[in-house]
RNA sequence: GCCCCGGUAGUGUAGCGGCCUAUCAUGCGGGCCUGUCGAGCCCGCGACUCGGGUUCAAAUCCCGACCGGGGCGCCA
């Protein structure tokens, strides 16, 4: 037996395949004297394979019938046809090969019918995604990842990697994780937003990165993680921020359609029904939410609250939309890069809902050296700290604004998970660190 | 940072001062069964997070530590 003549039970053709080698995790063994069904797991599927005593012989037909579940097993076998089996067709062992035995008990089942703790299955992540439906949560994040490069890179967008070691943060607010850079401080990035605004300046016109953001909040809640997918883009030359939401919307609409169509087979197997949000997604000013929640008796200062957010998806909900913008919020709440409305206490900002929950926010930017430096002391920093970055608006910078959007939530809203930690194959938050 | 809640076999749970040498399911070990597919049936195995305290008596009450869960704030 050789395991380059290895099939994936879903390449096998019970009318041309003869005889079969396939190898992958027992998943069950039921056994009913002298006939035994062994379920094989693989990449493409359960592949029974069915054990007759009378055929092997006794002692084979124990050894087989006694291999721990979940052990790595290779068989070869004649296929042979059977309405019996779910499958169409079963494999009948001519040899076998136990190729890498389990420790029994499991740490956690991969088919048990009792329930098990998020926090088991982050433990011990490598069993959990055994499970076809915790696989099938990765691979619809693979295609939406996917999808969303592919419309970047149709729109013109060039993908950039920026760095995650840093001398400063990027924006105050949100906390940094410190380390020892060479005998300095330095601090892990908790978004690229400084460096893909100086790439603004390059005439890459265009650029977005995909890599991971660093927060040390203290936040223990579904929805928050100290390592984080961040999408960043940034677009030169734009009219308004309008410009940047209908490439967010572009974009976050190709990402769902993908799932919908290329992952038709896992939403069905996740018990998911995914439907692509209205379009265009309303745009609704701050000021307007503001008095619909207020009818609302839900009292609003210069933010939306998690209940603000709540209260305003469901009265989206009802009117059938399920991703929407709010746009010029006050310009107080917002970082110094973002651009003023001048004249108003707005800024051109922008958040993207979606069903209740903030997972975007972006805007125009500012780029005029003189209004951005304004803004920095506003903000209680020191533009002398970010020489570096204000550099790069004094020699020709374009008008130009971008977005950062939490792939995690995304992932988790898109299919209704109830906790973020979900969507990453090895989250960290406030306690995890392993695995 | 603030506010709630919890830690019982490998896993998920019941019990919440004495009836607990602790329930049920799943799992594991053994037995029976040639068409199963959440197989079934019979027998068995396996646990009170740790450290103090209260009490005649603690899984159960109190304090602390450790480890978790949820919410708020903040955010993606």
């Amino acid at each position: 037996m050789n395991l380059r003549e290895r099939k994936r039970s879903d390449e096998i053709n019970p009318d041309k395949d003869a005889e079969v080698t396939v190898a992958g995790w027992v998943q069950t063994i039921r056994k009913k004297g002298k006939i035994a069904f062994i379920l094989l797991r693989d990449k493409g599927g359960i592949v029974q394979i069915t054990a007759l005593k009378n055929e092997m012989g006794e002692e084979e037909y124990n050894r087989l019938t006694k291999v721990q579940r979940e052990s790595v097993i290779a068989v070869r076998g004649k296929v042979q046809k059977s309405e019996y089996v779910k499958r169409g067709f079963e494999i009948l062992p001519i040899e076998w090969r136990l190729l890498n035995e389990a420790e029994a008990p499991l740490p956690m089942g991969v088919v048990d019918k009792v329930n098990i703790e998020l926090d088991t299955r982050l433990d011990n992540r490598f069993m959990d995604l055994r499970r076809e439906e915790i696989k099938a949560i990765f691979e619809i994040k693979a295609i939406m990842l996917s999808a969303i490069r592919r419309t970047l890179e149709k729109s013109g967008f060039v993908e950039v990697q920026t760095p995650k070691i840093l001398k400063a943060g990027a924006e105050g607010g949100a906390t940094l994780f410190k380390l020892d850079y060479f005998g300095k401080n330095a601090y892990l990035a908790q978004s690229p937003q400084l460096f893909k605004q100086i790439l603004m300046s390059t005439g890459l016109e265009r650029v977005y990165e995909i890599a991971p953001a660093f927060r040390a909040e203290l936040s223990d809640t579904t929805r928050h993680l100290s390592e984080f997918t961040s999408l960043d883009f940034e677009m030169a030359f734009i009219e308004s921020q309008d410009d940047v939401m209908d490439m967010v919307e572009e974009m976050v609409d190709s990402a769902v359609n993908a799932a919908i169509n290329e992952g038709k087979d896992r939403l069905d197997m996740l018990g998911i029904e995914l439907n692509r949000p209205k379009r265009p997604y309303p745009r609704l000013t701050f000021e307007e939410v503001k008095r619909t929640l207020e009818e609302k008796d839900k009292k609003v200062d210069n933010d939306l609250d998690t209940e603000g957010e709540k209260i305003l998806g469901e009265i989206m909900a009802e009117k059938g939309y399920y991703a929407y913008f709010v746009v010029e919020y006050p310009e107080e709440e917002k970082p110094f890069y973002i651009m003023e409305k001048d004249g108003t206490p707005w800024s051109y900002s922008f958040d993207l809902e979606f069903k209740g929950q903030e997972l975007a926010s972006g805007g125009q930017r500012e780029h005029r050296p003189e209004i951005l430096m304004e803004r920095m002391k506003k903000k209680g920093l020191d533009p002398k700290d970010f020489e570096f970055y204000i550099k790069a608006f004094r020699y020709g910078m374009p008008p130009h604004g971008g977005v950062g959007l939490g792939i995690e939530r995304l992932i988790q809203k898109a299919l209704n998970l109830e906790n973020v930690r979900e969507t990453t194959i090895f989250p960290r938050d406030r306690f995890r660190l392993v695995p």
